[in-house]
DNA sequence: ACGTCGATTGGAAGCGCTTCCAGCGGCACC
DNA sequence: GGTGCCGCTGGAAGCGCTTCCAATCGACGT
């Protein structure tokens, strides 16, 4: 494995100079910089990464924590995140916390502070004060992805709008009786944010002078399969509402296939609209608010790149809102009765 | 931020004695090793991973590979070797292909040589023999999963027993029309494994005397959205079979509500199984050949602890099996109407 | 009582790179 | 012809840890 001192030796330069020439940092002659970069290619020189960091403190790796890797909006994320690092010649350490408080305590106290990483990533995390203080005592920028959090940077959509957009429309198109599923927010620690969607239904519901009846209220787990089982019970009863705003895609594709197991019609009898922009939107026609998860990612990782530029601008703490997009497709319509006016 | 020096001053000892207490390796005194250890506390020390990796040559860090984190399957491989990792104390560094030829030559030859990983767990990568020249070369253990890789150990199922024992059970419930919808081999580099659990499908058949109509062997693309449009072609056609093997929970889900939206009923008119123990075969009661990503990747994990432990054991190059189930839910039954005898 | 041996220990040499700093020639300018 | 800069360069000092190696010290065997 050829170390600098070989390509520095090649190209009959200092290994000072063939670093200057490797990073681009510090004044080289053009002509030394091409001897130094031709030695290089010669010799399949790659830099130790260990070496480097020890030396500079920065390591071109950057941390993204992750309740888990195996549910949609998370994936995405990642998967913004990794593209746009990659691009950029940056690593990308992956913590799982299994949404256990152990796993995270861990990750958070352990892990972050070995001086591997460059910035974090936090995404979707709720901490607790002093989990978040060891986030920032690594003294290291973190953006945030999903839901605000103080002090940070963020990155996510304005979840309240989202809500209220949904909700609006199913509103527009006359609907006065409509449930909400939404993910608990308490137990496990899931994101806040669907209790902002949520208080984003309420509160449109709320200006047109619509009752939230708590029982319409469903308290889900954010997968389709529990969304389907508590939809059945919902809507088996007599008093079903004629419109369900689901605050995620595969929560709302539960919702219409346990609608479907019933005999009843989307959107004839029921109309759905869900949150997210999920693949399984388009085979369900799903009406719904696309949120372009890779794009926050991506975003995110772009912030984080920007702040450790050479200028080191540590943005100040705000949350940069992505912009969503409503997709109506054929999973709403006026409802066939009206509800009570 | 306190460095093994002032842990070594506090101990009392020598930094030395204080990096052999801590580390594990090499003698120290019970007195010494416990002195080292509260000052440690009482510092709260945490070694600087580079400066370790940088001396030892050891990084506690391990590069997985995978085409995509928002699939399925790669999402479960990459959460099970996270948490088998996270529980020793090793780091993971995701690197993610895009599927793109690009991509994955860059992370390589680029990344991968960095020194900062101590193994790689390439997930359902095919590999140039380029490619898998320098993924050897870097020298450090391999582990795949998915398919079988030449040169290296790898973890996974065994994809042509599954065709065989989805197809088996429909051929064992009387079908004789069966259709078999797959991922394409060759264009979009994605797994060989569905080539060999297609081949499984053609054997079952073949030993059943069965004909495997060329049109009947559907190409999808992974998605159940895909898979959808193609099934309702499928089973648009007058000579439909009465039962289809899905090289996947999510395709097989698609191909169900295809049937669905054509007025087919499964299983009465239609039979359908698929393969992975994907959550959503649940509310599809779809009938499965489950396979326990999860599993997979901790047990690539597992395989990568014990090579790089004390004994260095490099495993000899072996394919390991990891078991499936085969679930028998209500999207299979008895042909209605036999096929031709 | 003396050599031997094993358990511990500290000194010190790196691991491979970055970067401070002083030094160098060449240039414009006084 | 000086003087002051400026652009480039190499020497060398680390970054924080691991580990080789020689040294120390009882304990033990004879």
């Amino acid at each position: 494995m050829a170390s600098i001192k070989d390509v520095a030796a090649l190209a009959q330069v200092s290994t000072a100079t063939a670093s200057r020439a490797l990073s681009g940092r510090g004044p080289v002659s053009p002509d030394a910089r091409e001897r130094v970069l031709r030695a290089s290619a010669q010799l399949k020189f790659v830099p130790s990464a260990n070496a480097a960091g020890l030396a500079s403190g920065r390591s071109r790796n950057i941390g993204v924590i992750v309740p888990g890797v195996d549910r949609w909006f998370f994936a995405k994320v990642v998967r913004g995140i990794s593209e746009e690092l990659l691009d950029r010649g940056y690593d990308l350490s992956l913590y799982t916390t299994g949404g256990s408080h152990d796993h995270q305590e861990k990750v958070l106290e352990d892990y972050l502070l070995r001086q591997r990483l460059d910035a974090v990533v936090p995404v979707a995390l709720e901490l607790t004060r002093r989990e978040r203080a060891h986030l920032l005592s690594i003294g290291r920028p973190v953006v945030g992805v999903g839901g605000a959090m103080a002090g940070v940077c963020t990155v996510g959509i304005d979840q309240e709008a989202a809500g209220a957009l949904a909700t609006g429309h199913l509103i527009g198109l006359g609907h006065r009786s409509i449930a909400h599923i939404t993910a608990g927010t308490d137990p496990n620690r899931d994101f806040a944010l669907t209790g902002t969607r949520r208080s984003g239904f309420e509160h449109a519901m709320a200006r047109a002078g619509l009752e939230v009846r708590p029982s319409w209220l469903v308290v889900s787990d954010f997968t389709l399969n529990d969304a389907y089982a508590r939809s059945k019970l919902l809507l088996a009863s007599p008093e079903r509402p004629t419109a369900v705003f689901a605050a995620s895609d595969e929560m709302a594709a539960g919702t219409i296939l346990a609608a479907r197991d019933l005999g009843l019609r989307v959107p004839a009898d029921l109309s759905v609209v869900g949150v997210d922009g999920h693949e399984l939107g388009e085979v369900f026609g799903l009406t719904t608010v696309q949120q372009f998860p890779e794009r926050q990612g991506a975003r995110a990782a772009a912030l984080l790149m920007q702040q450790l530029g050479p200028e080191g601008a540590v943005g100040d703490p705000h949350h940069e809102t992505v912009p969503t997009e409503f997709v109506v497709r054929s999973s709403t319509a006026a409802p066939v009765r009206p509800g009570p006016a």
